[in-house]
DNA sequence: AAGGAGTGACTAAGCGCTTGCTTATCGCTA
DNA sequence: TAGCGATAAGCAAGCGCTTAGTCACTCCTT
């Protein structure tokens, strides 16, 4: 059994699931959450309205998922980080380098990420927001770290560490797939703009 | 006449007007502009729904004075904060608090004016955007003018200049008024790592 | 034969905005 | 200064339309 899958099995390449998820990243990364319709996204999947609710049930289920993985994603980008070496400044390198990639090659389903929270439904909100907390902490610990190892200088991590996050995050705003530098660039010069902030070079 | 008013005169010392369009803030910042509705807005304001229109066109007109008021704060801003110095480190210091103030300050306004540029109508989306450009060149020029000077020190001014203004931009969403720190002391913090990231101490 | 995928027609609710009217306030005339 | 016409602000009601979501049904694969 070389490809398994999970319980039912589909024929196509990509699942009816995944379209209609593809499908509402592109909508309500354009227009917002309230900006789309459900016939937006099902007629940009190649279905009919009424299919989206074989798969999902209701807009708020798929903007859910949406922002479940993307802020999973986020969240393990930054562990892997933290998880890379025992050298604090290694850490920030490889956190602030996924965090920024992720943001800029995948800035549709970032913006979602970041700025569709408020249409979440009240217990899918709170889900998320313990989640977000996780990732702030994150990157506080690996700038906390740096700075008791003496090797980091900020007089005050907390909002240090924020100010990386918004770094990462805006990116997602005003990336475009056809701007002048590649996100392999981006995470380059980002990746010296974290050393700086954090005084790595006192 | 010790309070000479325009043409017609009102008596209430806040006007329908600004009461309708504080109201259309407050609900554009919290649920966007595709989840207010003109009776939200109508209600905070005290009026009924047909009110609105005595005053404003359509619910879209507000957008527009909304994000047309605050693009030009901002940019008012950055250009006081070029002209109060021949010191480019006074610029940038000048530039980034101003900038920074006024998204922690005016963080509901500010959320409006960076993340609903999608709702304005074609016309008035060209002349926004128009203005953020200017917005981005000059703060790219207080940057390229420190590094033709030999005080800042960035391989890249242009992308040096957009994490500044990400920097500003992305504290509109993460501030709260009941944070713990002051807008005061978040522009301390900022006017510092601004002098970092712009290399000004090599 | 069975059951999931998908559909077209539908509904109840809510949307932006308009209409027809009342009220309050002003300048002007007598 | 009393009364009048003009004008703008405001409201109750509601129009025409769109919305998210439903349902009875037909395909299609196994």
């Amino acid at each position: 059994m070389p490809n398994a899958r999970p319980k039912t099995r589909e024929s196509h390449p990509e699942t009816a699931r995944d379209r209609l998820i593809a499908a509402a990243v592109e909508s309500f990364a354009a227009k917002g959450f309230h900006g789309t319709t459900t016939r937006d996204i099902a007629s940009a999947a190649g279905m009919s309205p009424a299919a989206l609710y074989v798969h999902y049930a209701s807009k708020e289920e798929l903007l859910y998922q949406i922002s479940r993985s993307g802020h999973d994603v986020t969240l393990r980008l930054l562990r892997e980080g933290a998880a890379s070496s025992d050298d604090p400044m290694e850490q920030l390198l490889a956190a602030v380098r996924g965090f920024t990639t992720y943001h800029a090659r995948g800035h549709t389903s970032a913006r979602i990420v970041n700025y569709e929270l408020s249409a979440l439904s009240a217990e899918h909100y709170e889900e998320i927001r313990a989640i977000r907390r996780t990732i702030n902490q994150q990157m506080r610990r690996i700038v906390e770290a740096g700075v008791a190892a003496g090797v980091f200088h900020t007089p005050n991590p907390r909002m240090t560490a924020l100010a990386l996050l918004s770094l990462g995050v805006d990116l997602a705003r005003w990336y475009r797939d056809d701007g002048e530098w590649s996100d392999q660039e981006i995470a380059d010069h980002y990746c010296e703009l974290a050393l700086r902030i954090v005084g790595a070079r006192p």
